[in-house]
DNA sequence: AATGAATGAGGATTCATTCAT
DNA sequence: GATGAATGAATCCTCATTCAT
């Protein structure tokens, strides 16, 4: 029964439904800054703002703030598996891609090993299942014998590295990134995002 | 305009400095326990409900919320920093202290690599310090030509390790810790708290 | 900016206005179930979705809300106009038809004695004019010297028997309906819809 | 992790704890003349504003909407039991005293035959209650063989005259509610709230 | 005529922080 | 020194309503 006292004046344009797309993708792309600049708890809000879309769009698109840092997720793991994908694609060098990514977005692989304690089961399936993705892709290209072959040796030092990578600048995160990488042993490819 | 309606009813008493003291105590055990089940965020009501006592002595001891986490860790490291000091102090007994903390509370070191980018540089001034601490314990006891031996190289591993912990419980958590540690190498001792 | 990257993907047909009828026809039915299961102040984005349509729909067929309400009403009060036109319409019984409707949408006669206070002048209005047509129907069938012979007796028992009429099923609910009639001495024929 | 950026210059009074009991009294009130003027779906704010409070003195006292409103009920029912309880005290002029709630707060009852359909048990719980308390206040008095002696009789009453009660004055309401009694055949004393 | 995305105001709710007592 | 109520800004979220297509 709350209708809005006065008929909203002026009313930026709407530029219809075939926007919608593109709105998304706007958001994902603002989320991904934001989460940068002011962690996974940022405001919604502040998202919404930096797309350049009202509130409600946001959440047309994303039920809830995990619905959102989950497609940021989706979008890095895609860029990973089609790095891997690649005709002539090295574990190494997949590695590397998915380095930039820890290094680009602190966010990455947060929710992968989510604090578990909340509960939130939905979102931690989801979780799983981009984290298993990631897993698979990197598998498919692991050497006879590396270092990483025992089960669950990949994805925990996955997150062992993501666990190193921290800092101010994207270079300092990139520095310690490789460090990390090295101290277990493990060659990385050049450390840059797929394509190329 | 307020009449007291009652003479007096009945006002805590004030236990003077010696209760003040039991008071931080009390509101630190509070939020490390706070900490664990709820996360970082937890409301600091919550924290001053658990310690019993009204919100106004957690501000009167603490001036903000990082001022209550920090704490919180500086009892962590000053815990490491004793077993270090023990007379037949092992590196890998040190390193199964630290550890304990790392997967009792995860909050611990989740300063350490702050998000960087949003500044409080008084916490995070504070929190080099608290790494410093736990890094110069470690390093006295680092046997000659460890693989750890390297400048940064223990930080390093000690987040790396870091980032690896996590999961629903302590024993889950606890078991990925030393996977960690296996997987660089290092040769961890019974992960434990230090008991004088 | 906006080149359509789908050359005009498939748009739902327009059917011209014999549908037009049909949606309206659909919104009314949507809006009554919507109303039976979360009240009146259910949203309407929820009625236009169970009808179908789009919300467009909604707002081309009704300006507001209220006229939704409205709309729905009618419909009730043409069910008890129909009963007592009809050839042997009895007092009692359609005193009954209009219990149906009282016990099956809640909603019903709830605008009738709306709260008078906030305004929604030209919502009022409309809904003194459906109460009149609702007295009407029912005066003319009203035998000489009946308990609700007196001005005014009639709609006000209507009124106490809707406020009566509470409860979590149509079961409970015309139970208490029927009680209410018994206690202001009113016979009151089966409790059901019209037929025509 | 929110803090307010600026640390809120000047800050209205805190007249400390003394005013909570009567903050809790001027959001009742507040909540009862909001209610008649704005119906129980009233924005919470709108109270909280009316009181002279802040919303979190409001939610500090009602954890959601629905304790509010049983807090006002309360009042009301209070008001009647201590009307029942009055040494001379006769069935009429206590409804007399219930009627005067009724046409006083609309909102009054609105709860006790809530929708139904909705759940929220635990209020609904509530709203039983003081009905329970509403109908053991009147049954004392009773007179033998009164019209409403009948099991449920009461209460199903009183449930009709509120459903009759509607109108922009409170004269109005009163003079429907009194119709209502006649109606039933019910003798009403004087409409007018307890004490006197 | 229909669709359904976008807008954005409004309301709910939470908490950090202050302060009278 | 302690208490815990009050404040109110900030955030979350929902929906009525508009409008490009």
């Amino acid at each position: 029964m709350a209708q809005p006292l006065e008929p909203a004046e002026r009313r930026p344009a709407n530029h219809g439904p075939k926007v919608a797309a593109r709105n998304r993708d706007a958001l994902i792309v603002a989320a991904r800054e934001i989460y940068a600049t002011h962690g996974l708890d940022a405001p919604l809000s502040a998202i919404a703002r930096r797309a350049g879309v009202g509130q409600g769009v946001l959440y047309r698109h994303f039920p809830d703030r995990t619905a959102v840092a989950i497609a940021v997720l989706e979008e890095n793991v895609r860029q990973v598996e089609q790095a891997a994908a690649a005709e002539d694609a090295a574990f190494a060098d997949v590695l590397g891609v998915l380095t930039w990514h820890l290094t680009e977005s602190a966010a990455f692989l947060g929710l992968l090993h989510a604090n578990g304690a909340t509960g939130h089961t939905e979102a931690l399936a989801h979780a799983l299942v981009l984290s298993g993705r990631v897993e698979s892709a990197l598998r498919r290209l692991l050497p006879e014998g590396h270092r990483l072959s025992a089960p669950d040796g990949l994805m925990l030092a996955v997150a062992m590295v993501s666990g190193a990578v921290g800092g101010p600048t994207r270079e300092v995160r990139e520095h310690r990134a490789v460090a990390a990488w090295r101290l277990l042993g493990v060659e990385v490819g050049p450390v840059r995002p797929f394509e190329g």
